[in-house]
DNA sequence: GTCTATATGGCGATAGAC
DNA sequence: GTCTATCGCCATATAGAC
């Protein structure tokens, strides 16, 4: 497939990404990614000088991820309760993939909330747009619903069995891998009827 | 209140806890520890021994506060819907007492999940109770519900907007302190709202 | 028990040969 | 660009006076 030409600092940015996200900031260590990439932890500094620029690049380039590419789905004319459901599907297919990714980015988050605020604006996320549609009327419904909290409500129900996976694992499922992840699985369905109801009125 | 003879040990347990709880293990430093109890760092390994030592120590207290003693709650013999009602009232309490409390739990259990297992056997924690009522039978909805799912949905609609509160207060709330912790107070209600309707038949 | 001073090791970062 | 060797600092931990 011709791909075996890696460069070495792409051979860098997959170690550290991995080290990160495993490790976090303070628990990393340069010559951790440097073992992992197979190279000298003195060429690490030569392509990145040092480890906060390195974690910078690896940050900006999870940060963008974490928030998934939805906003086509956001804004399309789908009805509302297709949304949900289309965005809770990718958004947990994401989690799959990465499954270090939330505990890393909550984690960093606290860390070093300046460097969230920094980095939220080159990404060039607007918040502004979903507060446009804070309070959003559903035919059926008996009120408006106030949509900070259905976002929290989506986030907190797609992401919360990852980050809590290690616990779950032990107490629900008597650290048996095949049943969670078979419980993972099930949560599309779980999360995207739980959010359905929570706009019907009562 | 005669409460000002604090023990040297009590000092530094509420030091380690606060820069523990704050910084996570990589991050904390036995120095910052010492500075907070208003001590020697020689004396803190006088009483514990070692980091390690220490942090296990805070772990263990925190990690039996993690899950709330709400099992009199759980195995009274209240309507099921006004039990979720207390949970959700006394869980949010917790959270809101101690803001640091989750993601701690959280990015800890992922940098040293066996701790968390051998930690659970010491709390006396059972889950098999929680087991033996994995299945249950509301009046008036269509089908079983799963207790997991029902829990993993109770915990993450609770946690996820303390954990991520940082973020929430970028891009929700343009940084308002008084937003965030207005939009915070609102959640039992959000909360205890969403989930008696996800009991119900469609 | 509590302190100051110090040992010991690890980690980020750089110097310099190739 | 890539390596080996090493510097300098900082953090955990201990020694030893009081």
């Amino acid at each position: 497939m011709a791909e075996e030409e890696k460069t070495t600092e792409k051979l860098i940015l997959d170690a550290a990404r991995k080290v990160f996200l495993e490790k976090g900031f303070d628990g990393a260590r340069m010559q951790n990614i440097a073992d992992e990439a197979g190279i000298n932890k003195a060429l690490v500094h030569y392509y990145f000088r040092s480890k906060e620029k390195l974690f910078d690049a690896i940050f900006l380039e999870v940060f963008s991820g974490f928030f998934p590419k939805v906003s086509e789905i956001m804004f399309s004319d789908i009805a509302f309760e297709k949304k949900i459901e289309l965005f809770v599907d990718k958004y947990i297919d994401m989690l799959t993939a990465n499954p270090f990714l939330p505990i890393f980015m909550l984690h960093e988050m606290h860390r070093n909330p300046e460097k969230v605020v920094q980095l939220m604006k080159k990404t060039g996320l607007n918040p502004g747009k979903f507060i446009g549609q804070l309070v959003i009327n559903i035919p059926g419904q008996s009120e408006p619903i106030d949509m900070r909290h259905f976002i929290v409500n989506l986030l907190g129900l797609c992401v919360f069995p990852f980050v809590a996976r290690p616990i779950l694992k032990g107490m629900l499922f008597n650290n048996d891998d095949k049943e969670i992840a078979k419980f993972l699985s099930q949560r599309k369905a779980i999360v995207t009827e739980v959010l359905i109801k929570s706009i019907k009125a009562k």
